[in-house]
DNA sequence: TTGATATTGATAATGAGTTTCATTCGCTGT
DNA sequence: ACAGCGAATGAAACTCATTATCAATATCAA
């Protein structure tokens, strides 16, 4: 169920090859230090981050990819109605769903397999065909509760 | 449970007098013209039926009364990850989410009581104290499904 | 190694939404 | 009706995330 950086790597080669893309070092690049990110990143803070690694590196091309690791199923994108996308990696754990703290951010991430078969029940009631989902709960964390 | 628009007009009214800020006929005009649409609508999309009343109405006046509104209770954001952020009337009817043809972006409102309650159960099992939730389910409509 | 073509980074452009600011308007008191 | 003051408006400039353009460069199959 999780993969290692290699697979994610040959997943993504596969991936471009299929497309009549190429593989770079600059994709590559992205690629391991996105994978290395614990916190769900926008590509601006990624961009940040890279730029350590390969000053030269250019915004576009982290927009880019990022759009690229999201169609090869690598990445997730994330809006929590901040005004930017954050990315996850998709591969590396089962789907979840986030409940942020509107005060600091903070987020938690769960899996509630009766919310999940739910949801499948009203989209087959109404004769749509699944294709993605978004929940996204909003609350107060315990500790910006007492501040 | 429903509100006529002169209702919506009072609350629209008191709100303001209780902010310090007063009503106009601009804010009129905003309040009118939304509550009559039939769909979810952006700023920008009800800035161009407006012109049609008032050709001298401002862009601007259209993003600050749409926030206005919504802090008052009478619109509610809804963001289906467009790029934009989409209004409804927020007093006229219960609370529901919707389920959004990726194709043609036709949407059904649905309210589902047990997965209400569900995400109630998530957000106290971490402790945190809820304020608000965002569900949209993206899928294939019937009508798309065959052509 | 070569050549066709995909990729890159700098930069300009886009689009949603916000800020600024001089002018106008709404409201309260006279 | 009138004055005065702060709130509201519209035009235009601005911000911020993201995308498009394009000349220079890199990739890879032959
Ligand atoms: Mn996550
Ligand atoms: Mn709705
Ligand atoms: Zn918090
Ligand atoms: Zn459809």
């Amino acid at each position: 169920m999780s993969h290692n950086t290699k697979d994610i790597h040959s997943i993504f080669s596969q991936y471009l090859s299929e497309q009549n893309l190429r593989m770079t070092t600059q994709r590559e690049l992205i690629l391991k230090t996105f994978c290395k990110q614990k916190k769900h990143v926008t590509a601006e803070q990624l961009y940040e981050i890279l730029k350590k690694a390969d000053p030269t590196i250019g915004h576009a091309t982290v927009y880019r990819t990022m759009k690229l690791l999201t169609e090869a199923g690598i990445a997730r994108e994330l809006n929590f109605g901040e005004g930017s996308i954050r990315y996850e990696p998709d591969t590396s754990k089962e789907h979840h769903d986030h409940l942020v703290c509107v005060k600091c951010g903070e987020n938690i991430e769960f899996l509630d397999e009766e919310i999940e078969n739910l949801q499948k029940r009203v989209v087959s009631k109404y004769g749509y065909q699944l294709v993605d989902h978004s929940l996204n709960l909003y609350g107060i964390c315990p500790k910006c509760q007492k501040g």
